[in-house]
DNA sequence: GCGACAG
DNA sequence: ATCTTGTCGC
């Protein structure tokens, strides 16, 4: 079972979320995220009463073994700009960024620049910025700095990430209740 | 054959 | 992703 959560922020405020709960297909296998959990994803969004002018998800953009991770998918589905934000890359290689918040290192597959390490935060573990549909990766590191400041993590993923945990933390202790 | 490997 | 242990900073 999966859950699956997307929010909408305008700002620091959130506006509203929709959470569901499915099923996966087939289990976890590199490059094959988008056909186990795209459809969870694309429900979640879809949930949503007003629809964002971006979509940031929790996923890798052209770095890719097909150059089309989860984040373009749902992009293209959607019909909507996207961007994804990873803790790694998945095929991409390059050096790490300086230690100040805000500093970026490109990362390369197969002779192209697919996405970058990005420091969110000072003296913190980098993310890795990937441009999805529509968005340039120039663009995407803008965005992700501007939604991060206190946490490493860019506070759409933060609250979404919450909601489905929650979501998943209340399923698992009523199933505990019903077996005594 | 072994390690790597978005989530 | 999940799990465990330990450390650092407000």
């Amino acid at each position: 079972m999966g859950w699956v959560a997307a929010v909408r922020m305008e700002g620091p405020e959130l506006k509203e979320w929709h959470v569901l709960e499915g099923k996966a297909r087939f289990a976890y296998e590199p490059g094959l995220l988008a056909l186990r959990e795209g459809p969870l994803l694309e429900a979640a969004f879809r949930g949503l009463s007003q629809w964002p002018e971006l979509l940031m998800v929790n996923a890798t953009g052209r770095d890719h073994p097909r150059k089309a991770g989860l984040a373009v998918h749902l992009g293209v589905v959607l019909g909507v700009p996207t961007l994804g934000v990873t803790r790694s890359p998945l095929c991409a290689e390059g050096s790490l960024p300086s230690n100040e918040r805000g500093s970026r290192s490109p990362l390369f597959y197969e002779g192209q620049c697919v996405a970058y390490w990005v420091r969110t935060k000072t003296g913190v573990a980098p993310l890795v910025v990937h441009p999805g549909w529509r968005v340039e990766a120039e663009e995407a590191v803008r965005i992700v700095l501007s939604w991060t400041r206190r946490y490493r993590t860019p506070e759409p993923l933060r609250q979404a990430r919450k909601k489905a945990r929650q979501a998943r933390s209340s399923h698992l202790l009523r199933v505990e209740r019903e077996l005594g």
